[in-house]
DNA sequence: CACAATTAGATTGCATACAATCTAATTGTG
DNA sequence: CACAATTAGATTGTATGCAATCTAATTGTG
């Protein structure tokens, strides 16, 4: 049993843990997105482009998790970098569709080493890797799902 | 094995699962903070305090993995709120050490019932929490140790 | 159909992160 | 001991994050 003055410590604690090997992690992204001049954030966002061409900004700020604060200045400078486009949905003109430029499309393909190299720099078998992943999945589906 | 498109996919990567965990486990923390009026980073420079009163702000930033561009404005922003002083080493002059006023003090026993809290919104066994937390030191190890 | 409520994005303001640069103090070296 | 190199922090500039608010479009309801 611990006591609560070890609780308190920082070492202690999960969500740190957490914090600092995102940041870290984020930080090893750094010299292989610098190549296509990206951030993380905007490499994020080209990936679900990837995944979905022409989806509503709304989807972007879902599976991405983050609200049109962050968002919507981060596709402004997509935008001025010439990878995207945004369009109006006729359906709904609330509704704005991100696409892919071709320059945003071909970006796609000088992309593919970053998943592999990225693996090389973990230092951690495939099965390690994908444990983390599916507690770190499992964690997060807890936390969505409770409102409080 | 998985080709190269599937590792491309937002949701199979392992950065992306510790970013966006850690994102919401922050934002977890805000309604246990606000009582106290401090932030997800005010919370842990305080953690670092509490367990070692007037400790260099090298120090803070060795322990957090922080530079000094991130800490020099918060820790002003610390010393506004009457938490904390910032006092000259008389040993080494470039050195400030960092210490808790009585009130900065009296926010650890303020602060005693957040571990336990967060834990229990955690959704998580004792088990899996410890678990979880050696993957991620064990990652967090890798990540430093290699300079690249 | 009028109109309140909701929804999609954008904007504003504040709080991180971090690279790069600057200053002042200390250390290392000939 | 002079002085180059290093070190501790602070500052500046850019890029997130996110709460709160605003606008315009759509939906729900009597």
């Amino acid at each position: 049993m611990k006591t609560k003055n070890e609780l308190l410590k920082v070492e202690e604690q999960l969500c740190f843990a957490l914090y600092s090997t995102s940041r870290l992690l984020i930080q090893n992204y750094k010299p292989l997105l610098k190549v296509l001049d990206l951030t993380y954030l905007q490499y994020l966002v080209l990936l679900v482009l990837w995944e979905n061409d022409r989806v509503s900004i709304k989807t972007i700020c879902e599976k991405l998790l983050l609200d049109s604060g962050t968002l919507s200045p981060l596709l402004k400078k997509l935008g001025s970098k010439g990878l995207i486009v945004k369009v109006r949905s006729p359906e709904d003109e609330r509704s704005v569709l991100v696409a892919l430029t071709s320059k945003g499309k071909a970006f796609e393909s000088k992309s593919q080493q970053i998943p592999q190299q990225m693996f090389c720099q973990l230092g951690l078998k495939s099965k390690e890797v994908e444990k983390l992943k599916n507690q770190l999945r499992l964690l997060l589906n807890n936390l969505v799902s409770e409102p409080n």
